[in-house]
RNA sequence: GGGCGACUAGCUCAGUUGGUUAGAGCGUUCGCUUCACACGCGAAAGGUCACAGGUUCGAAUCCUGUGUCGCCCACCA
């Protein structure tokens, strides 16, 4: 036996050596596996992308909790002999990146990004990038990912970036992409326009004020805002207010605050007839609903609020900040005698995620992506739509997930789906920032140029707008493998031998909940629309890491864990079987130092297994005949492979864990190995030659089955058994059923 | 306002889609330097499975309703 069994089982000093092995051996790598042959060159594919972690600084325990959840399945693929690939990548994230840059940068120097320029930006958000991601690979590294390295990629490296410019331009060639005003979500702090899936609602307590515009108007409305008020083009009311009824298209001009304004009265359905006075003032260019309200009434839409929430109009209101502008509209609405109430209400107002700013909305020129609109794909594998016939984007969401197409888990979270699908708007991609994919259109006077590369000839000049974040994610299961290079659009086929011939669908996208809608959803529609088919087969959503007091873990608390202190006072193998037993889908997890240090102990505990039976076999004869207890004790073993190969199929892998955990430890330590203290210190040989050759037998399986939950301190028991050959690519005990 | 979910031991959670006596980790109590392991061993206490109905031979599990908590989406000016 190795003298190393003497001591307790020591990560710290096992693990990164582990790891390095593992790495040498190649066998991260699919290709080399099959060349090494552990893997047969026609075997089944089996592929995972990994959710590409921010390079915004360090990794948290939702990542970790993620690295655990996938390699565990990777490890068991690689181990059923599939050809397995999991590959690795980060994500520039834009806003995230740019704006933890830029305040860096402030503190420090006390310069913004208009002092620096563009150029100077993004060198310097490239270089916080890179060391973003070096820190970040060292600790999924550290976590014992098996991620083949040699495949890694960046959402703005050059590949991606062709990837991203090709998809721009074939969606606007198909009418999917258009420039078109509308109000947008516009952050003043940010400087940025953001899209609905980053607003946070806080509520807050807000005046509402009953008012008429001038003394001789015939309807009160009600506002929060009444700066707003000198963009107004129009009252509306609803089409059966008995109230308001003879009003319904009269027009109105007054000076409102020193500002000219005219107003139509219009109906519409839209107005509740119960709120505030039942008559809305309608200010087209502010607000979203009176933007759509404006569409329907052809009104004019005057903006009166520029991109620093500061008011534009003549008079005492000019280039005041909006909050003052609405104080000072407030004190000549009751010098003039107009006021008629002021309550207190609460409200939502609408916020930055990432700015905290208020947000103020806005009329811009932005690029959109319809979901709505009606086309044909050239291909379809996606279950309900056929190749040629119309569909639209929206339709490829709605009808991609479901039993012969994407299942979800858990299963509820499909009805989440179909919420948001069915109440989608367009995808508004464009972003006032600087970090990020540019958008490939060229302007020259009234000529505008949409392509690829830039156009030839003098004088163009590219839009300064970036890309959404989500647009570069939304490719990251074919981006990543090579398309558009290695796809033909003609025929709908990846070229012969590529990673998108091969690995394509992905089998299983594991991600939080928390980005359903952000992520999975655009991965959707991007593939449907570039492939025509699904990016993969399903998708397990986990979900966040809490602390022990059920806390979101966050800076602002201090109750953050690194994964990297955590594992190394317990070890990877503890830090991930704590994630893992007992942690469903779709549910959020508390995690605490306790739990990890109970798996921490477990690993000591099958070192002390191994240790024992190492103690105790080693004149064994592998091919002694077993008595009948000892057959029985084999099947045993044989019938929890069963049982967890089949939750592993079924993606219980929170269960799985747990048996192992529950045998090695109640069973087979408890029980078998006490059992057997007494017949080894008997005189019956042939028992003791049975029970030598079945604990053997059993910790050879029992390690192999541990493997992808606990890989490192499975494989370093494991040298004691086989030297020549790593466990991570020694064959499953069990086959698939069914 | 719309949607989704949770409620099981002191705490954190499982319970593999209806099947003996409902489980685990941590915690608690008592006893152990027992020849694999004190990162351990042996024992013990602790649950009306939120509540009320219903279906069933049988319900923590399925149905209906109630309560409490949480999350997501939308947003009324």
């Amino acid at each position: 036996m190795d003298e190393k069994f003497l001591k307790p089982y020591d990560p710290q000093s096992t693990e990164p050596r582990i790891y390095s092995e593992w790495e040498k051996s190649g066998f991260f790598n699919p290709d080399t596996c099959v060349e090494g042959g552990h893997t047969a060159p026609d075997a089944a594919p089996y592929s995972i992308i990994l959710p590409p972690p921010n390079v915004t600084g360090r990794l948290h325990m939702g990542h970790a909790l993620m690295l655990a959840i996938e390699d565990t399945l990777i490890r068991y693929k690689r181990m059923q002999g599939l050809r397995t690939l999991w590959l690795p990548g980060t994500d520039h994230a834009a806003i995230a990146t740019q704006s933890v840059v830029e305040k860096q940068i402030q503190k420090a120097e006390g310069k913004s990004r208009h002092d620096l320029g563009r150029e100077e930006l993004l060198k310097r958000i490239g270089e916080f990038a890179k060391e973003s991601h070096d820190t970040i690979v060292n600790q999924v590294k550290t976590m014992g990912a098996s991620l083949d390295w040699s495949r890694e990629v960046f959402t703005l490296d050059e590949e991606r970036s062709y990837a991203v410019r090709t998809m721009f331009k074939n969606m606007y060639e198909a009418g999917l992409i258009y420039r078109g005003h509308r109000i947008v979500n516009w952050d003043p702090k940010g400087q940025t326009t953001i899209s609905d899936d980053e607003i946070v609602h806080e509520e807050r307590k807000a005046k509402l004020y009953t008012f008429r515009y001038a003394k001789d108007f015939p309807i009160a409305i009600s506002t929060t805002r009444p700066e707003t008020k000198v963009g107004d083009t129009a009252v509306a009311v609803h089409p059966d207010d008995p109230r308001y009824k003879e009003y319904v298209g009269e027009e109105y001009s007054f000076t409102f605050c020193d500002v000219p304004v005219s107003v139509k009265i219009v109906a519409d359905p839209e107005v509740d007839p119960a709120f505030g006075t039942g008559a809305l003032g309608v200010t087209p260019a502010h607000s979203q609903t009176d933007w759509e309200i404006a569409d329907r009434h052809d009104l004019p839409r005057p903006q009166v609020i520029n991109e620093y929430a500061k008011m534009t109009v003549e008079g005492r209101l000019n280039n005041k900040k909006t909050t003052e502008a609405r104080d000072m509209v407030v004190e000549w609405l009751a010098e003039e005698g107009l006021l008629e109430k002021e309550e207190e209400i609460s409200q939502n107002i609408s916020t930055a995620e990432r700015t905290g700013g208020i947000i103020e909305p806005l009329p811009k020129l932005q690029w959109f992506i319809a979901v709505n609109k009606p086309f044909a794909l050239r291909h379809s594998k996606i279950p309900g739509i056929q190749a040629g016939e119309d569909t639209s984007l929206r339709d490829i969401m709605h009808k991609a997930v479901s039993p012969e197409g994407i299942t979800v888990m858990p299963e509820h979270a499909e009805k989440t789906y179909f919420h948001w699908v069915e109440n989608l708007r367009d995808w508004c991609i464009s972003r006032q920032i600087w970090y990020g994919h540019r958008i490939p259109v060229w302007y020259r006077g009234e000529e505008m140029y949409v392509g690829v590369e830039a156009p030839e000839g003098e004088g163009w000049e590219q839009d300064s707008d970036t890309l959404d974040t989500w647009f570069s994610s939304g490719l990251w299961t074919f981006s990543t493998m090579g398309w558009p290079k290695a796809w033909n659009d003609q025929t709908g086929e990846a070229e012969q031998g590529s990673d998108l011939a091969i690995w394509r669908p992905t089998d299983v996208l594991e991600t939080g909940y928390d980005i359903l809608f952000f992520w999975v959803a655009r991965m959707i529609l991007m593939t449907g629309f570039a492939l025509g088919e699904l990016p993969f087969k399903r998708v397990y959503l986990h979900g966040l890491v809490r602390d022990a007091q059920g806390r979101k873990m966050s800076k602002s608390l201090g109750n953050n864990m690194d994964p990297l202190e955590v594992t190394a006072k317990y070890g990877a193998d503890a830090a991930r079987m704590a994630l893992i037993v007992g942690n469903t889908p779709g549910t959020d997890m508390r995690i605490s130092e306790d739990k990890i240090k109970g798996y921490k102990h477990f690993a000591n505990k099958l070192w002390n297994i191994a240790r024992f039976i190492f103690e105790n076999t080693e004149d064994a004869d592998v091919a002694a005949p077993l008595t009948e207890t000892d057959t029985a004790l084999r099947a045993e073993l044989d019938t929890l492979a069963t049982e967890v190969t089949q939750d592993l199929e079924a993606y219980r892998i929170y269960l799985a864990a747990e048996k192992l955990y529950h045998y090695a430890w109640d069973r087979l330590a408890a029980e078998l190995i006490e059992e057997s203290k007494s017949i080894f210190q008997g005189t019956d040989e042939a028992a003791k030659a049975s029970r030598k050759a079945v604990l053997l037998s059993i910790l050879t399986d029992l390690l192999k089955l541990l493997h992808p939950f606990m890989p490192f301190v499975t494989e370093e028991i494991w040298k004691s058994i086989d030297p020549s050959t790593p466990l991570m690519v020694t064959r499953w005990p069990a086959r698939i059923e069914g």
